[in-house]
DNA sequence: GCAAGGCAGATAGCGTCACTATCCATAAAA
DNA sequence: TTTTATGGATAGTGACGCTATCTGCCTTGC
């Protein structure tokens, strides 16, 4: 099919398929002449999915480029490939490095140590972590600590479920697009129910009051 | 205090501060002279809680203007004035309105009877939620929906032990406070552990296999 | 009392980001 | 054979979140 055709199936503009072709979130389609190239059904998919990462997702176009790359590299028979991936999903920030944050620090490590998880240092969401709750600290949000267990042990579960439903895929390839999607999209709609449990809650709190 | 103590106290920079003053995050100080205005301690949280909903809760300033007017309303005691507060802080988007679209509405609807939640068909997470399923099913990820049971039982245990810790604050402007701040950085604080767990989780997958 | 520096407020500028528009030579479609 | 579409290159746009500069005034240290 040509550029036409893939921006009707997709829905994405076509000087949007350009630049993400420049950008390299789409590889080029198969040349048939000086100005002319086909692009098949693993374009379209591959189109989808960085719309999906980008507008849902909100990873910025060079997230989503190494997001997809690493998804669809070669050596994803390396296991730690699918990892890699998430981490391309964590953007980079800087951080205020006070007694708050190195407060938080501790408490990170405390946290992983007590639930027994067995992460890599290197994993960026230890810093993102540490961040908020330094931030919360700085805050004088101290109650919020109390539920930090709590939101532990839900995220234990949820991975857990996760995991396991994405593990009954065959295929590693299908299985490293469900982590990417799943992760990038799953942020979005957790915290979408969240909204929605917190509004029933407070609803019925302040009926009962 | 002047602005340049103000800005030594919560480490934003000087044309930052001036830049949150003019865009009505901060309230003006009060003013000594023509060129001269005092700061608070009501101002040193004030800015506190801006910068944390801009950089951790990732709010456009305009959204955290909103919030922060809300959240400071004299009107609090309207006790919609908290969960309207909410709402400023999930950004509008243009949603791609196809089947796939018409569909994901259908399953948050049906989900949130089957919950019984009580939400007003007002609040935008309905519709982030329906975008981001509407998402999962046009890239095929069909597995996912077998989740989202899970996910919601997850959400609403999580919203009711923080409403539950939160109403334990006694005043009606520390609740709000906490209701915004609780949701900026908590939808992070809880991507951050689930990420943490998924690496655990999946390690141990692999290991077994 | 007086120079040096800080301050409020106004205005303009900057850098990044994610597109979007234009142009050209060529190729396909009507 | 017009007309439209295409790939690729280059330049432009608009939003956003700051950041810099300027002006007239005030405070501070000597």
């Amino acid at each position: 099919m040509r550029i036409a055709e893939l921006s009707r199936r997709t829905g994405v503009p076509i000087p949007t398929i350009k630049y993400y072709l420049r950008e390299g979130l789409v590889p080029a389609g198969e040349r048939t002449g000086p100005n002319q190239a086909q692009y098949g059904e693993a374009h379209v998919k591959r189109l989808k999915l960085a719309r999906a990462l980008v507008e849902v997702g909100g990873l910025s176009i060079a997230s989503a480029r190494e997001a997809l790359r690493l998804m669809f590299s070669a050596g994803l028979s390396e296991l730690d490939t699918i990892g890699k991936a998430q981490y391309a999903m964590t953007p980079a920030r800087e951080y205020m490095e006070d007694e708050a944050w190195d407060e938080a620090v501790a408490e990170v490590d405390e946290l992983i140590a007590k639930r027994g998880w067995r992460v890599k240092p290197a994993n960026p969401a230890r810093r993102t972590l540490a961040d908020a709750l330094a931030t919360l600290r700085r805050l004088d949000q101290d109650d919020y600590f109390e539920l930090l267990d709590s939101y532990a042990e839900t995220a234990e579960r949820l991975a857990a479920d996760e995991i396991e439903t994405v593990a009954r895929r065959g295929d590693l390839d299908s299985v490293a697009e469900a982590v990417v999607v799943w992760t990038a999209v799953g942020d979005t709609v957790l915290a979408s129910l969240r909204r929605l449990a917190q509004e029933d809650k407070s609803t019925r709190l302040l009926e009962g009051s």
